[in-house]
DNA sequence: ATACAAGTTAAAGTTAACTTTAAGTCAAGA
DNA sequence: TCTTGACTTAAAGTTAACTTTAACTTGTAT
């Protein structure tokens, strides 16, 4: 199965332009041509998208991707080098899941103190409720908040 | 304790032309000025910092934090609507966490990839193993990798 | 009183990752 | 063969979120 840069760009859920971008960049010296100068995406370009997807969702730059990409058709002699990458991205990954983690421990404590404002008529009745009356899920959450005035 | 913006900027962690960009872009209309014009950062004023760098984190954009900020210095009219925002954010953190979940799960596959190469000194080794021969917990990513060739 | 680091503004510049435009070419169906 | 939709490129435009610059002011320390 082949396919044109309108028919890879739906299944991979982007616009063509992205994908012409993309080999523009660097980032795709694999994709071959047709006769006429038309790129022919075939079966294996689709894994090549699929890491560049996910290089690209991990945080990576385009500069970075193509570095990958250099580095993959070099061969075996490379390695040590892409394992250190994925190495590393795995890491900023774990890193920003953490952040998001914190991240949603506020978003959580906000829904609380907006239901709870809601149900009273007034935010006055979160703002000024103890530590102890903060369901305990939340209270972290609120701690972090409060730790800033510690400084 | 009161802060200058340049204090408050090293407490947040952001270089201070970024909070006088937020200021000018209305994010900051609770800070107050000396006689002389210089920003006052109080106590009160992190806990609004703290709200917007977490609103910021979870994707919202400047522009769309501006109208939190002016719903909340509305007063207790607009708690449905401020309680609605954060339960969507709450939403869009939670599918974003999903996301890096997947990208994760293929960089781990990558990872144990190039492990596997490394050992070898090649990657046709882990290129041409069975899914039978790849470890149990990465076997999901490999598999919606080959996903993509049924279409 | 003076120096000077850090504050102020408006306006212009930067960056990444696309997207759009314009002018033209390819290829499949009638 | 002709139409037509999708392809091609180079170049210019877009967007968000800052950052930098320039010219000037403030306020603290000597």
């Amino acid at each position: 199965m082949i396919y044109t840069v309108g028919e890879a760009a739906k299944i991979l859920n982007v616009a063509p332009s992205t994908i012409r971008y993309y080999d523009k960049e660097g980032l795709l010296p694999f994709v071959e041509r047709s006769g006429g100068g038309i790129r022919v995406f075939q079966e294996k370009d689709f894994d090549w998208l699929f890491i560049i997807e996910c290089l690209k969702k991990s945080g990576l730059s385009i500069k970075d991707i193509k570095s990958y990409i250099d580095m993959a058709l070099k061969g075996d002699e490379t390695i040590d080098e892409r394992l250190a990458l994925f190495q590393k991205q795995r890491e900023k990954v774990m890193k920003q899941m953490e952040d998001l983690q914190h991240t949603l421990d506020t978003l959580n404590y906000k829904c609380w103190y907006y239901e709870t404002a809601k149900k009273a008529g007034t935010t006055a009745v979160p703002s000024n409720m103890t530590i102890e009356e903060i369901p305990e899920p939340l209270r972290a959450a609120k701690t972090a908040l409060d730790r800033i005035h510690q400084k």
